[in-house]
DNA sequence: AAAAGCAACGTTATAACATTACGTTTGCGT
DNA sequence: ACGCAAACGTAATGTTATAACGTTGCTTTT
């Protein structure tokens, strides 16, 4: 795992070039839930701030982890996938199935599924949305009569830092 | 789970339109692996054999029953998962992050990543390739300077056959 | 042919991920 | 305050995947 600069995290979707603060991300799924009349718990909140505070997606156990640290008492399994299960369903959380690991949504407020580039060496995803990819899948969905609801799109490979320290590396083997 | 047609599965690839029967493409396995330098072992080839002769995803540890029934011994869980990844890396078969289990691959001779659409209601799982899902990728992975080596695309929701299932099934209730 | 080397496979144990079942607490409307 | 439902706590268990190490069988070398 390479160090990677902590929040705020740049936005890479081409509708939205903000950066977004764990904080005020929080406080939007806050005033979500208030709107679609759901109740966002503590524990809720602070499964949704220990997502937003880590650089890497987070396995289940490592949130029982983090979750037992924060509040100091021991937290089980269903606690944490409870939660989880919540925030994803709201769009607040992601599953990278191919990680069995949860990333914080950065855009809870539109409810589209999202694109995930994951770095199989620092560990780090970046979050994306096209609206290009949707068509495309309904295009191929409707060829075959098929009714799409869920999609995953996960893509591994290498990121930039990744890729430059590794040629960095290997000029320094010479 | 409902039953489904078995072999030969229709290929919806819109290069091909023909139909694949499971000891075919074994076949074509043993032949590519042979062009690679490389053991289509019998372990290897009835892992290959068990995934084409069943309709739905299979589980590591369905393979694992299926296998210690079909060679009448017991296996364990390392064997089977060996195997799994010879296959996989080799392009003969996938595995659905999504349901944690695996499928064969239609179209090993072209080493192509795939779309799956996988039906909730009756878990089958329909393979598509689709260069233009590459090229997209490709392009979103320019922006961010991302080496792509591994694409999931996962598609759920419900395929045609048990759309109408349930339509037929809801005008039987009125 | 004996020995060394290597890939594949067997076996045991355990790690990692996820859910079931059931009891308790909490928030909310009446 | 009471009843209800949602959320949470807890213990046990189920499911998926890998680590570690030994064995087999084939090939290469001598």
């Amino acid at each position: 795992m390479t160090a990677l600069p902590t929040h705020p995290r740049p936005c890479i979707d081409t509708n939205c070039h903000g950066e977004h603060e764990p904080a005020e991300r929080v406080a939007l799924a806050a005033s979500l839930c208030d709107a679609r009349g759901l109740h966002f718990t503590k524990l809720r909140r602070q499964i949704l701030e220990l997502l937003w505070e880590t650089n890497h997606p987070m396995g289940a156990y490592e949130l029982i982890d983090a979750l037992t640290l924060k509040i100091s008492r021991p937290v089980g399994p269903p606690t944490v996938y409870r939660a989880l299960e919540f925030l994803m369903s709201e769009g607040f959380a992601s599953k990278i199935e191919s990680l069995n690991a949860f990333v914080p949504c950065v855009h809870p407020e539109r409810r589209n599924d999202c694109l995930f580039f994951i770095c199989n060496i620092c560990g780090a995803s970046t979050e994306l949305e096209d609206q290009r990819f949707e068509q495309l899948i309904s295009e191929k969905a409707e060829q075959i009569g098929f009714r799409a609801a869920r999609r995953v799109i996960e893509v591994g490979g290498t990121c930039t830092q990744c890729a430059d320290a590794d040629i960095l590396q290997s000029l320094r083997e010479r």
